[in-house]
DNA sequence: CTGTTAGCGCCTTCAT
DNA sequence: ATGAAGGCGCTAACAG
């Protein structure tokens, strides 16, 4: 018997008053006079009273409760962005209900469904594919306000940075300190919208330095990365610069590099993406394009709180694309093969 | 208007049957004629009927949420046993919502208070000092079922490891490895009995070694830890060994390591805690104790779940001390300016 | 300003 | 094997 039931009767008991009352000066303050209220604060707090959100959350059909869907929070760059929607959620006064998904569609579908019944007010998700997610079809149908995290596409409200136009920036600036074999490595391409996009933007870049793109390497298991890696990295016409779809893969890549033999950034130039907190700690310091996490979370929050306090969901209108930033570590340097001493990099550092 | 209210008695009137029958055909399927049975599952189906949460939880006193509190996502060791509770809690059932405390007791306090409101069943919490926690007053004053993970303390039920021996076991190790400069580092001490316990351990490994222990260094900012190291690092009569609390604090100080010159491990041995994953695919890869911080999560979960379904909360008796390993990582090594050579390393390798 | 009343959706005896 | 009825704790009209 772990609760010992404790209602508003008890409470207006003790207090003198009715259960309305009770009720009242717990949720509008303003609406009872300023003994009662204190008399009910009193009786609250001597009998150790909390409303029951349960009973709460059935009579007002709000459960100021907010679901939360990620692929996993064994990459940083998801748990920086739940510890940000964390902070936000609980700033507003709402708890969350994490869900992870491991990238597959139907855990997907699943965590939705699970968050529906859980009368969820709205959730957050970041999806392995916007475009043909069962899961977000069922979400709109329910008409259940969200917002995706990472995810962009039209007809969605996206919290997203422009990671074709961060991935082409990458390319330019690789180019210009002085790298022609540039090659991007990805997780599986497929199971992500944000690999593709990125990888759109690597080809843009390369297209706009006029170099061959070589073929990208998909590296399916992270668990074998570093060897994967090792073996691309022996082979023969191996690239000078690695552009990596995560940092996670960029950290292994930057691994492989040293059990082949390379200097980093000497013989190989690493670059990733994410801008995840514990990159910059690393020797070689990583190079990055790095998302505002934290405040994507944060701002997702905040859309959806907003949302739902006017009554009417988001709207892909509402869509907001937050700037990222290079940050210019250490993995990152000119290519030593180079004929010609390489160019300045290009000034532009942010999103417009 | 998100949510069409769909109720029991929908699906009722659909399937031809009265209100009970369908909540038994969900509850008790065995106790329904397989035909009736069939019609309201129809029926449900058809619908997208899907029992409301709130409702069977005032109904029934049991929510299926666990409740869990911890200090920060930020430290992948805790993203890591979060992603293991959601798991676990996800088989059995059961959703989660997490509270982060920032390593703070008021913060505990309050998501304690919150978390009873919102009528979790139970709480997997790791707290800064369970030994003086309001927080945990609290809770077995209300009787809720909880484990502490992390934590280790003989009036809780608690998933740990044995820190102390731990942190013996690494000192030793380094003594064997002839260093007779071996340095502690954490945080600040006040705020993690976790890292108090380490510290015993290290003191008494010394004691054992027959080696004087230099003061802790203590790191109170994580942003600023790596110039504090450096400078510390600087200093006349510098350790050749850091044995660090945690791995985050670890990787702070190889990279402070090389800003000062020094090379890790010749010149520096470095050992971390906790294990966490990307510390494998570092470059030096990280020599750390690891905790098997997925498994304490899901070990804390099945705790609490049977507990539940035993119907009276886990108490001490319940606690689990799980194994630790060493992990025998690149950034430890022998002291190189030691006058003899080292004698072999001991073999033990796991807590009995 | 405060009390009375009537459910929110569900489960669970108690009858049948 | 199924149905009828009451109430979990709370809030929102409506009276007073």
């Amino acid at each position: 018997m772990p609760k010992e039931s404790l209602n508003i009767h008890n409470v207006a008991a003790h207090a003198g008053v009715s259960a309305a009352t009770v009720s009242r000066a717990f949720n509008f303050p303003d609406k009872v006079a300023p003994a009662t209220r204190a008399l009910v604060a009193r009786a609250a707090h001597e009998l150790g009273y909390q409303p029951n959100a349960s009973a709460r959350t059935l009579r007002t059909q709000r459960s100021r409760v907010l679901g939360v869907v990620l692929p996993t929070l064994l990459n940083p760059v998801f748990a920086e962005c739940l510890q940000g929607i964390a902070l936000a959620a609980a700033q507003s006064g709402y708890a969350i209900v994490p869900v992870m998904t491991r990238y597959e569609d139907a855990q997907e579908r699943q965590a939705v469904a699970q968050l529906l019944a859980a009368n969820v007010d709205g959730m957050i998700l970041a999806v392995s594919n916007p475009a043909e997610s069962r899961a977000l079809e069922r979400l709109r149908g329910a008409g259940l306000p969200y917002v995706l995290a990472y995810n962009a596409h039209p007809e969605h409200p996206c919290i997203s940075v422009d990671g074709e136009a961060a991935a082409a920036e990458v390319v330019a600036r690789l180019a210009a300190l002085g790298h022609t074999r540039i090659a991007m490595v990805s997780g599986t391409l497929a199971a992500s919208d944000r690999a593709q996009q990125r990888y759109r933007g690597y080809l843009r870049g390369m297209a706009a330095a006029v170099l061959d793109a070589p073929a990208l390497v998909e590296v399916p298991f992270v668990a074998s990365a570093v060897d994967a890696l090792s073996r691309y990295l022996r082979a023969p016409g191996r690239p000078t610069a690695l552009f990596c779809s995560n940092d996670l893969l960029a950290i292994r890549g930057i691994r492989a590099a040293h059990l082949t033999g390379l200097a980093v950034p000497r013989d190989l130039a690493v670059i990733g993406f994410d801008g995840i907190a514990i990159g910059q700690d690393l020797t070689p310091a990583l190079s990055t394009i790095a998302q505002p996490s934290h405040d994507m979370g944060r701002q997702a929050v905040e859309l959806l709180v907003h949302a739902i306090a006017r009554g009417h969901a988001p709207t892909a209108g509402d869509s907001l694309c937050l700037p990222y930033r290079f940050y210019d570590g250490e993995s990152c340097g000119p290519n030593a093969l180079a004929p010609h001493p390489p160019c300045p990099v290009p000034t532009q550092g942010e999103t417009p």
